[in-house]
DNA sequence: TGGCGACTTGGCCATATAGCCAATAGAGTG
DNA sequence: CACTCTATTGGCTATATGGCCAAGTCGCCA
């Protein structure tokens, strides 16, 4: 695996967060796994699109999700993911100065 | 400033770094400011891909250019973004468990 | 001032993305 | 089984992205 190919890899995986609806599936994952109409409401956009994000994560290795009854739960499975709030936040900051 | 208006401005943050161009240019300036020259040939992409890439990263202020004759350097402005290598490889590592 | 090297900008094209609506799938319940 | 509720998948469209080529800008030095 070249180094390029990593570079890939990591580009992907940011690619994955960097959607304000996913950040905010993300967000809310942190604070504790939630069922999929609850981030659908949060989010606001259509159920089918929310369903579209989190399977996007899910293929990412980002949330992991389990049935129980006909409620679908996500999880967060990679919480260090947390640390991009923190850092665009200050990249926010620097832009301002 | 709402709290979707902070996820949307933090996901054109991570928008900016999601691209296998850019996260090279990223990772050579976190060692050090260089030249465009050096930077393209690195990437491997046309002067003018790279150089739009160099001005994506400017207008989010994630890097800062200087020229010194008719040369262009440019530095990284906000060193954290190289968090998230590290966070993008336990992404990478979880999901291949 | 004319030419050259180093970048940047404009224009264009192919592909990827995010959204919606409609249709489908799964699990529970009468 | 029929029906409902929850979530996912398929299909479509509009917009955004990243690449190259060509043209323009900026600084230096004949």
């Amino acid at each position: 695996m070249t180094r390029r190919d990593i570079f890939a890899k990591q580009a992907r995986v940011l690619k994955a967060l960097a959607n304000e609806s996913r950040l905010m599936i993300v967000d809310r994952l942190n604070r504790g796994e939630c069922t999929v109409g609850e981030l659908t409401e949060l989010v606001g956009s259509d159920a089918s699109t929310v369903s579209k994000h989190l399977a996007l994560l899910r293929a990412h290795g980002i949330v992991e999700d389990r049935r129980q009854g006909n409620l679908v739960y996500y999880r967060l499975l990679t919480p260090c993911v947390c640390n991009f709030f923190t850092c665009a936040t200050q990249v926010l900051k620097e832009r301002s100065r």
